[in-house]
Parts: C-alpha cells; structure tokens; sequence
DNA sequence: CATATGATTCCA
DNA sequence: GGAATCATATGA
C-alpha cells in the first residue's frame, strides 16, 4: 500500500494533437517515485509551425525527444537553472508537446515547497533533466494517472512567448482557475469572475 | 570557435 | 528593474 494512484495513462491519451491533449491533462496526477501532484496548468506546443515551440528548429540534438514517439517525458533546462517537464504528443515526427506549468501537491511534497510554474514543479517532484525521454506509458517511477474529479478550465494565451510574433496571441494555455496552484493570474479568468481570492502562499 | 539567448525565478 | 547561469542553436 504506497498510496500511488493505481492507474496510468495509456499510450493514446498522449497519440493526439497537443492542444487536445493539454486540456485533457488539467486535473490528472503527476507521479514522481513517491510525490503525486495535480496538474492545473498546461500549454500546447504544435510542432515546426508553431514559432514558440521548439520543434521550429528543427530535428536537433535537442529536438529529439521532442520528435519522438507520443508519452515520453521530454525535459529542458532554461535559462541555465530551471527544468520544464513536457509531454510529447501526437505521434512520431510530428514536435507536438504539453508543458506543465503548474501542479498542486497530493503527496510526497512539503508544505513549504512551491509547485506554482514549470521550474519550480520540477523541482518539487524531483524531475531532472535525467528524465528526459523516459516513457511515461512503461517507466517504473514518472508516469500519469487519470483524473479523481472533473476540473474547471479556463483558457488564455501562452506565457513568455512574445517572441513567436502572431502565434504568441493563440489561446493554448490551459488552468483550473480555482486553484492557487496556477503560475500566474489570467485576465481572463478575472473576467469570468472565475477567480479566487489570492491566498498567502506557503514559503 | 564565438556569441546570443531562453516555454524562469528570485531579489532589490 | 535586473541578475543568475548554461546548454543549445547559429553563424563565422
């Protein structure tokens, strides 16, 4: 008795186009060895065209898991300290991933760790750059379960972006507006009276 | 080989 | 507002 969730995401949850799919992914649970974690943010990342996936460079050294096969892990160091964990989706050649952007603690994490954006989740889980390419479908301890409840979702444009010129604007950021796990506030989910009040964050 | 930069976070 | 910090991509 671990207290692990006791299923997992099949392969063709993942064999799908990233926006699908990073929707699909807000409210599933996030296994790292011992620590379980509830996504309630994503971003889609749509392949060569998409000018602020990485994909639009190209197959590189980089860019291979990324054009992998569908359910593998793929993870990136930016800016020389943070790690950001993804979901490679669709299919074999095709560049399409899911960042997780934010994640609110089931198990395993302290109370003082934070898991609101893609650098610090990974650090609260654990996940390393020595994770990337691991199969999520197969791998003994990173893998995905399936929903406990059905999440609100909200929509809003990616974030730290602007350099992808028109693109930038798509809304393919995906949040549970009812958490406060979600990295930053979104306008629109202000809008739509969607909000909670902001609560003192644990630190 | 040299250089610019980023799907970020933290501090002043 | 600006620094931290380094693998990758790009061009000489």
């Amino acid at each position: 008795m671990t207290g692990l969730p006791d299923e997992r995401l099949p392969r063709a949850f993942y064999t799908r186009d990233a926006l699908v799919v990073a929707r699909a992914l807000v409210g599933t649970l996030l296994v790292h060895r011992h620590r379980v974690a509830r996504i309630v943010e994503t971003e889609a990342y749509r392949g060569p065209k998409d000018l602020a996936c990485h994909a639009r460079a190209g197959m590189t050294k980089r860019t291979r898991t990324l054009y992998g096969p569908a359910g593998h892990a793929y993870v990136f160091l930016i800016y020389g300290m943070y790690e950001c964990f993804n979901v490679v989706c669709f299919g074999e050649g095709k560049g399409h991933a899911v960042l997780v952007r934010g994640v609110e603690p089931v198990l395993g994490i302290p109370d003082d760790e934070r898991s609101d954006g893609p650098g610090r989740l990974t650090r609260a889980l654990g996940i390393t750059r020595n994770d990337n390419a691991v199969d999520l479908v197969e791998s003994e301890y990173l893998w995905l379960a399936p929903r406990t409840k059905r999440p609100r979702i909200a929509a809003s444009a990616r974030v730290g972006v602007a350099y992808a010129g028109e693109i930038a604007d798509a809304p393919w950021r995906f949040f549970d507006p009812t958490s406060r796990y979600v990295s930053r506030p979104s306008a629109r989910s202000i809008g739509l009276g969607l909000s909670v009040p902001a609560r003192p964050r644990p630190r």
